[in-house]
DNA sequence: ATGTCACAGTCCCTGTGA
């Protein structure tokens, strides 16, 4: 079993890479962030025709979630159930497991109201873990747009004051691995940062200028059984990508 | 800090968000 999670910046812009890495890695279940199009526009019968079912919260302009399985999708639940206008959270039942594809607001800045909406947004999010079925596998993929530690951020000292590396932002992904989660590429990779996006701008990305911001959040059953997570940088690469690379998990039986 | 990208509307440039 292979999982993803790729923040693709529009899927109407990144249709042509997404569908190549689909079929050169084959993933059984993908996590998307940012579609940034309307249902009309999301490509199902292309997914389909690459064996994918999937499954949209989609707003338009902006935001947008999806998820694709080859292993089915049942139980799809859009956003939290509550006022929230943007279309940042979904969740399904793929195979066996339970999924839920994140994208965490940016949070703009520490004194911008934004950034109040990103710790509450989190919160909800971790209220939701608390009370799931801890019988029952999960993943929780997405694009946090926090970078847990130092070590997931190539300068620290240019982020003192500004958002994805603040105490309270940290703390929020704490409470969500207190929930009885692992992130999974670190526990796999304690030495390799493995950063996950980086700025379009700046030459950023052959600078080694990156963040790990997109995480696989797994219970500890699908911990144990895990053989490798990785982050694909390839797909960082070559015309038009993402500003982020798509993070892989492997699960054995 | 910034040598970028994507979107919609003001529509072949500009403002916004990241």
């Amino acid at each position: 079993m292979k999982i993803a999670t790729w923040n693709v910046n529009s899927l109407t812009a990144r249709w042509a890479r997404v569908e190549s890495w689909l079929l050169e890695h084959a993933p059984d279940v993908v996590l998307i962030q940012e579609t940034k199009q309307s249902d009309e526009k999301f490509p199902f019968a292309p997914l389909a025709a690459l064996g994918y079912e999937s499954v949209h919260y989609g707003q338009g302009q902006w935001n947008g979630v999806a998820i694709f399985s080859k292993v089915g999708i049942e139980d799809v639940r859009r956003g939290f159930g509550d006022d929230d206008p943007e279309a940042r959270f979904i969740g399904a039942t793929c195979g066996d497991i339970r999924v839920y594809s994140c994208y965490v607001p940016n949070g703009r800045a520490l004194d911008d109201p934004h950034y109040a909406y990103k710790l509450e947004w989190l919160a909800k999010l971790a209220q939701v873990l608390v009370e799931r079925d801890r019988a029952q596998p999960v993943v929780v993929g997405g694009d946090f747009n926090v970078a847990p530690t130092d070590f997931d951020c190539y300068d620290p000292s240019l982020f003192v004051g500004t958002t994805h590396t603040s105490e309270p932002e940290r703390a929020a992904l704490r409470a969500i691995e207190a929930t009885g989660l692992v992130d999974l590429t670190r526990h796999l990779n304690p030495d390799d940062p493995c950063f996950t996006w980086w700025d379009y701008r700046s030459g950023s990305f052959h600078r080694g200028w990156g963040l790990r911001i997109d995480m696989l959040y797994v219970d500890e059953g699908l911990c144990r059984k895990a053989t490798a997570s990785y982050v694909d940088r390839e797909a960082r690469k070559g015309e038009k990508p993402s500003d982020h690379a798509p993070v892989v998990a492997e699960f054995g039986a």
